[in-house]
Parts: C-alpha cells; sequence; structure tokens
DNA sequence: GAGTAATTGTTGATTACTCAAGTATTAATC
DNA sequence: GATTAATACTTGAGTAATCAACAATTACTC
C-alpha cells in the first residue's frame, strides 16, 4: 500500500473535519450551544437512564475527564444540565439533563440536522453507510 | 435521506477525528512538532517554489491568519521557518522552510507515515482511494 | 491623482481545551 | 482490619487556537 495515499487521506481528514468542526459550532451558535456542548447533551439524551458518568461521557466524546469538568460547569450554571450523587459510589458524579435541556437539545437536533443535511447533500444514501463503514476501520 | 444516517455520520467523523489528531500529535512529539505545525511544514516543502503567503497557507490549512501567525513565530525563531519579504507586495511575507526545517520535516514525514499505516491498516488500498472520493464530496 | 475599499498581516483579549498534581473515595491484598 | 492501589473527579498552570480591532500597503473608482 502506498504511504503517500495514506498520508494525503490523514491531512484530508483533519481538514475536512476542521472545517465542518467550524460550520457545526456556527449553526448552533443561534442556541448558545457549540459543537462539543451538543455532542455531550446529545450523549446524555441518548443514554440509558438519561444520566451518564463523567468518565464515561469524556471517552465517549473524546475528551478528558478534565475538560467534561469544564464544559459542565456553565451548563450546570444555566440549568441545562445536573449533577446527580451516586448513593452506590460518592466518588461518581453522576450527570443528566434538565428538563430545560432536554428541549433545548431537541432545538438544537433540529438545527444540526440541517446543517449535517447541507454538508452530506452530495452523497448518496449508499455512499453515507459506505463512508459510516469505513470510518469505523480506522484505528485510533 | 433519513437524517439520522448523517447526524451519525458527523458525530463519527469528529470523534474518530479528534483521536487521529491525537495520535498524529502523539506520533510527531518525538520530532518537537505538533500536528499542525506539521501540516504547515507539509505545505510548505510541496508547494510551487517552497514558499507560500500566510494566508494562503492559513486557507489550506484550515487556520485563521492570526493562527498562522501565532504557529510561525516559534518555528521561525528556532529557525525552521523563514520570512521572506515580497519585493512586489510588502504587505505579503512569504514563508519557506529553511535547510534545517527541510531535514526535519523529512524526519517528521516518516514517522508520520508509520502511523498513518497503523490508523488505516485495516483498509484495503481500494477502500482508501473510496475513502477519499467520498470525502472530497463533503461541503464544508 | 485623491479618496475609498480591499487585502495582508499582527496583536490583545478570550475560549477551549490539555496535562500534571491533588483530593476523596472505593477496591484489593496481606 | 490496615495498607496499598486504583478510580473518579477537580483544579492550577499552560498551550493552541479564535475573534475583533488595528496598521500598513495595494487596488479600484471618479
Amino acid at each position: 500500500m502506498d504511504s503517500k495515499n495514506l498520508a494525503s487521506l490523514m491531512l484530508e481528514q483533519a481538514y475536512i473535519s476542521t472545517l465542518l468542526n467550524k460550520k457545526m459550532d456556527s449553526c448552533l451558535s443561534v442556541h448558545g450551544l457549540s459543537f462539543t456542548e451538543f455532542v455531550i447533551i446529545h450523549k446524555l439524551y441518548n443514554s440509558e437512564g438519561g444520566s451518564q458518568s463523567r468518565i464515561a461521557l469524556a471517552d465517549s466524546v473524546g475528551l478528558t475527564a478534565s475538560g467534561v469538568t469544564r464544559l459542565l460547569a456553565p451548563m450546570t450554571k444555566n440549568n441545562i444540565t445536573v449533577k446527580i450523587v451516586n448513593p452506590k459510589d460518592a466518588r461518581q458524579s453522576l450527570v443528566g439533563l434538565t428538563s430545560a435541556g432536554k428541549e433545548l437539545y431537541v432545538n438544537a437536533l433540529n438545527s444540526f440536522e440541517h446543517s449535517c443535511n447541507s454538508a452530506f447533500s452530495l452523497l448518496e444514501e449508499h455512499e453515507v453507510l459506505q463512508l459510516l463503514k469505513l470510518l469505523n476501520k480506522i484505528k485510533c
């Protein structure tokens, strides 16, 4: 396999990703959310029981525990997320969405999906699935 | 087209990209380079005439002009890049690689290609090309 | 050719992280 | 049951980027 192609792929992927991130940030800014914040509330909304530990959240999002702490502080202050004490393990504090947070998610999801539609509008359905499959073969 | 698939694709892509970025950062750190710095010297090494304006560099890398200025300052101080005054346009200052910079690039490229090989080792050649083609259909 | 607009950078202030070190709690070992 | 190790955060310090505002220069228009 030609290393040159692999290098190009990596560079192209990184380039596209920065641009997509910016696109998503700008589309979500009308809801007062960054893309990362949206990903967090998306994970919370779609997680079993509606709550998760900070570590699990960090892993599932690709952030450090520290990053999650810092991200959640203002969101909790703004009544989007809540800290739920775990009675079985005092080290853990679970994070959940408030009802305001859930509502915010539903609205933001709408904008997000719009923006995804626009970004991927040149792809046929089978290409989307193919892309997903190929991305999942990458070893990070 | 199902919006849910597109949303998943966006989220998956973002997740993989952060992990890949970290992987590249760590593989290049032995050369004292961040991934972004590597991308910069890659563009310079492979650009016609061996030099580029800061704006062109910023665009090709997905950074702002400001980001490029800040990135290049220490690299110029460390004798990796040089500022070349453009006699035809005093606003522009072109950026080029020093010979130390070129040498650094060649060494770093080796590590980078190794890391790409590892990241994409589960992909067949035709899948790599397919992935590249699909990524280029994304509208950022 | 003077005046306005556009381009190319740089800089101060801010944001979004990271890492390393610390605290608190739970689990494992002897 | 005491000690050591591991886990789940949090916090201080630092880094890498952003944006908005600025200066310098060039291009456009009348």
